[in-house]
RNA sequence: GCCGGAGUGGCGGAAUGGCAGACGCACUUGACUCAAAAUCAAGCGGGAAACCGUGUGGGUUCGACUCCCAUCUCCGGCACCA
């Protein structure tokens, strides 16, 4: 099988040859048709097949041994949306992967003594299976693992050119230490002080690691220009590079002139003392000897403190260097304190305090009885009473500041403000960012070995691209403390020097995982090239992803590195396009039986395998489509279910048996417009990812199509149309019973194969219609009408109503609405 | 505190200015059965009714679940970022 494109839908009616006296049995042809398909290569992607490209992708998972349910409820429906689209004359990629590099094998490795390799790709194979068995429409011919050598090896690629661009750097600094996972993590792996993987309190060390320069990119990632991605997703991003936008200024001090930043300039001559980060490298050139004995032992306090410790400390704290700083305008001195409310990593590590205009200077101010001295008040207001509970931080008018007095306090005329610091050498504009470096060094083992040698004649080197990849090497031994096999590997470590061939030493960190993610979607686009990361061309001409959908929980991670990746392969003339993602779209969570979250410790689980095994896979699609709105999910009822499987059982009579029951009279044009109106409806449902009422609507038509059944019009073309079209539109949703019938009803090729039927519009719309009648407003009755009928026609029809008469009778009129098709409406008095 | 989202039957939900509760679950009744299951049929917001009903209070409109203002609650994210 090579012609993979839709096929023109044969119109001619079929008749079923031969009533199956068996009942609908998923297991007799699930197995049947995945063999079939994947015999006939029915889902192998061609490049250069007819039809408008679209790329559908999913995150790929971890190959953790097993897909649970969630991992169905993100694939089932993009994969139904990628067969609605193909039948619609795209030529669809809908790949998958494994991203197999990650600390759960190496613990698994650890805990019962096996090797990690052998875990992950025996996982993988089974998770294949799992994925072929739910009937998805993925091309496994395109299948990869982030820890193939052959991938990996362009993760070091992309670390050396990052690094001969300085993009790529090490550094010394205090960083985020996971004691559980043995390993630093980058900011944004720490949740509210913890490990995001393991949820451990993370501990501050400083060590020297590897960092991308993600900061280079910080006002580019701001631009969602060019990516659809929801609203909450672009929310979270933006926060997290938190741009602002102020000035620098300059203090002097006995320890040299002192910069801070701040976004309220404007309130710079209100500004009554210092503060430095306790980590600050001046505080020890500040303290002087009558204040040693205090810093000291504030720094002893607040160093041994965690980041949320610091940050749930109901009061400020602080302590007094002893030292002064002069203020730039007025030329007095002002005090310079040591507290740990300001952070080392942010800005300058030093700010200059207004505790008349913000709360947390404010707070410290009256807790140490410095000065407060007001210079923003109010439009219209009164002077700030420096003995109240609280500092006013609106924006306001500036007072109380020689030239300034008068202007417009905040945003208004900072940059006014600003200009006449500049002029005085005190000040220049500044915009920070929240966003730190990325980074990317791991203390693991199970990763990508960070391609870099250590020559004590040349320092840092790139290891060449002619000798990548530089192998994680196999059967090495663990320890149960958790460190990294890569540092005892006395052969790992030996290399050679590529400046001057001498010996030099391998670095035996790893690279985050979140490296492999950041451009495997370029890879599926060429997964076997082996002269680069991927093949340009393809990837011109297959990128960016139109459709990409994941869970929400990588808002910030795996989306915000992958931006930033893709930019840089941008700059390096590898894409040309900025953003990978034309669409992103976030799928629900699906939330056990308890309306929690599902843990094997709440034994809230629920396991697909076993589902499949009592229903069937399309039985499980077809509830994760209709549990509730894709976007939204919610908790599994396991009572829900019944509906999907009862109503694939009559799908399936529906086509074989006799229904019984008494005479319906459906007429031609009732049964045309259920169709018809159904596959309209559901053409729009599949554009708009509404995969709940898309089953809806075809429950509501089989319903019909049940009554339809028991009148004459069963014997018309009509009936044959119905049975056709019907059996095209459950393609999509529920691929190995739409197969069956197609079969059944005498087709030879696949369903899959076929075109998305036409919607006949004339049909999909009724002559007559019933319509409400409303008297002021209020719903009296209905009537039925021509839809083309007139309003004065409309009107009278309404008027003969007896339910609508009786609320007329001895009223005086005012108004007579009639929007056709809609609603009648007559206003009285 | 700031940002984002959501409030509709017993439950999941439908309806993007036009007959609120589609579709389904659960439940009730009936048919079939010795019986049960399965299946089929009927019912299922409240109220005796007039009517009342989409978190609450206002507003716009002939008409509001839907638009506007205010407010409450819940969920998610961020949180001493100067």
């Amino acid at each position: 099988m090579t012609d993979h494109q839709p096929q023109p839908t044969n119109t001619q009616p079929i008749n079923i040859s031969e009533p199956r006296s068996e009942r609908y049995n998923p297991h007799a042809i699930e197995a049947k048709w995945q063999q079939q398909w994947a015999a006939d290569g029915l889902y192998t992607f061609d490049p250069n097949a007819p039809g408008e490209k679209f790329y559908a992708l999913t995150m790929f998972p971890y190959p953790s041994g097993n897909l649970h349910i969630g991992h169905w409820y993100s694939y089932c429906a993009p994969d139904a949306r990628a067969r609605f689209l193909r039948m619609n004359g795209r030529n669809v990629l809908f790949p998958m992967g494994f991203d197999s590099f990650g600390l759960p094998a190496e613990n698994a490795a650890i805990k019962n003594n096996l090797d990690p390799r052998a875990w992950t790709y025996s996982n993988i194979e089974y998770m294949t299976g799992q994925f072929q068995r739910m009937g998805t429409m993925i091309d496994w011919s395109r299948k990869f693992a982030t820890s193939d050598p052959e991938y990996y090896r362009w993760n070091q690629w992309f670390f050396t050119e990052m690094f001969k661009r300085g993009l790529a750097y090490k550094r010394d600094g205090l960083v985020n230490w996971c004691p559980k996972d043995q390993t630093v993590l980058a900011n944004e792996q720490v949740v509210n002080g913890h490990c995001e993987r393991c949820g451990t309190q993370v501990e501050r060390r400083n060590l020297s690691q590897w960092y991308l320069k993600i900061t280079d990119y910080a006002d580019e990632l701001l631009d969602f220009g060019g990516t659809d991605m929801p609203e909450r997703v672009r929310a979270m991003q933006t926060h997290w590079i938190g741009k602002s936008v102020g000035a620098e200024v300059v203090f002097d001090t006995p320890a040299g002139p002192e910069t801070v930043f701040t976004t309220r300039p404007d309130t710079l001559m209100g500004a009554t003392f210092l503060v430095l980060a306790p980590e600050h490298a001046k505080v020890a050139e500040l303290t002087t000897p009558e204040q040693a004995e205090e810093v000291r032992a504030y720094l002893e306090v607040s160093g041994g403190k965690t980041d949320v410790e610091r940050q749930q400390s109901a009061e400020k704290t602080g302590v007094f260097t002893g030292s002064f700083a002069t203020h730039p305008i007025g030329g007095h001195q002002i005090p310079i304190w040591v507290a740990d409310y300001v952070l080392v990593s942010y800005g300058t590590g030093s700010i200059m305090a207004v505790p008349a205009h913000d709360e947390r200077d404010f707070e410290f101010a009256r807790k140490f009885g410095l000065d407060i001295k007001e210079v923003i008040r109010p439009e219209g207001g009164e002077p700030l009473d420096v003995s109240g509970n609280e500092a006013y931080s609106g924006e306001g008018v500036i007072v109380n500041s020689g030239e300034f007095d008068g202007l417009p306090g905040g945003k208004a005329s900072i940059a006014t403000v600003i200009a006449k610091l500049e002029e005085r050498g005190v000040a220049k504009a500044k915009t920070t960012f929240r966003l730190r470096d990325w980074l990317v060094s791991r203390q693991r083992y199970w990763g990508t070995p960070i391609p870099i040698v250590y020559c004590p004649e040349h320092g840092a080197q790139a290891v060449p691209a002619d000798q990548l990849p530089v192998l994680l090497p196999g059967n090495v031994h663990f320890t149960p403390t958790g460190q990294s096999p890569l540092k005892q590997d006395a052969e790992f470590r030996k290399a050679t020097c590529p400046v001057c061939g001498g010996e030099a030493e391998r670095d035996t960190d790893t690279m985050d995982t979140f490296v492999d993610s950041s451009w495997y979607m370029y890879r599926f686009t060429s997964p076997h090239f082996d002269t680069g990361p991927w093949d340009p061309a393809l990837a011109d001409k297959l990128m960016p992803i139109d459709l990409y959908t994941g869970g929400i929980e990588h808002a910030i991670l795996h989306l915000l590195y992958s931006r930033f990746w893709i930019k840089v392969a941008r700059d390096m003339q590898l894409t040309d396009i900025s953003e990978p993602f034309k669409v992103l779209r976030n799928q629900g969570i699906i939330l056990g039986p308890d309306n929690e979250k599902m843990s094997k410790s709440r034994g809230n689980v629920i396991d697909p395998d076993d589902l499949v095994r009592e229903y069937g896979a399309d039985v499980v699609r077809t509830y994760l489509a209709f549990i509730a709105p894709w976007e939204v999910g919610g908790p599994w009822d396991p009572s829900g279910i019944n509906g999907p499987a009862k109503w694939l059982g009559r799908v399936w009579s529906l086509f074989f048996d006799e229904i019984k029951g008494p005479a319906e009279t459906v007429s031609e044009s009732d049964l045309r417009y259920a169709v018809h109106s159904t596959l309209k409806k559901i053409t729009g449902d599949f554009e708009r990812l509404s995969f709940n009422t898309i089953v809806a609507a075809l429950m509501e038509l089989t319903n019909t199509l049940v009554k339809a059944k028991r009148s004459p019009v069963a014997h018309t073309p009509a009936w044959a149309e119905a049975l056709n079209v019907f059996n095209l539109m459950l393609a999509p949703l529920v691929p190995h019973i739409a197969e069956e019938l197609w079969h059944e009803r005498g087709q030879a090729s696949s369903v899959h194969l076929q075109s998305w039927p036409a919607v006949d519009e004339a049909a999909a719309v009724r002559d007559s219609v019933v319509i409400g009648v409303q008297v002021s407003g209020k719903v009296r009755g209905e009537v039925e009408i021509s839809k083309t009928a007139s309003q004065a026609e409309a009107i009278a029809a309404a008027r003969a109503n007896p339910d609508v008469a009786k609320h007329l009778d001895g009223k005086q009129l005012v108004k007579e609405v009639y929007v056709p098709g809609r609603i009648i409406n007559i206003v009285v008095r």
